[in-house]
DNA sequence: ACAGTGACAACAT
DNA sequence: TATGTTGCCACTG
């Protein structure tokens, strides 16, 4: 039997729930390690409709916060509250945010996983 | 079926 | 540096 392959979103939040504490990752890195380097955006999107699972134990303890964008820095538009919280949650893990909301990637950057690893994820396994 | 929507990214001013 | 523009893409109603 084929293993059904998961939807994007699936996809990234399996990728997200890897990354160790302390450590940040990008959206378009993210999107990259699954394959499709031009859907950075769609990373986001999925990023953001967490907010609407938040009840669903299946989507519990996902670390969001721990993306950011390519620059190094917190992405969240008009949205002061969640901008403040992610950057309240990385530096209560370690992680140092400058007060323009920016990370150094050179420190803290997540190399990734394996590409074995991500081919799992890819195909639901 | 299809137009609209973003927590992006690269490039141009 | 700081904005603005353009291309992208998965998902939604």
């Amino acid at each position: 039997m084929t293993n059904k392959s998961p939807s994007y979103f699936e996809q990234v939040y399996a990728i997200v729930r890897k990354i160790p504490p302390g450590t940040v990752s990008s959206y378009g890195r993210i999107a990259a390690m699954l394959g499709r380097p031009r859907a950075a955006r769609a990373v986001g999107y999925a990023l953001n409709a967490l907010k609407d699972k938040h009840g669903d134990p299946q989507y519990a303890n996902i670390p969001w916060h721990r993306v950011v964008n390519s620059q190094g820095r917190i992405s969240i538009v008009n949205r002061e509250t969640s901008r403040n919280q992610q950057a309240e949650l990385l530096k209560a893990e370690g992680v140092q945010v400058t007060d323009r909301l920016t990370i150094d990637l050179d420190i803290y950057l997540w190399p990734g996983l394996h590409w074995l690893e991500i081919d799992d994820i890819v195909h639901g396994r």
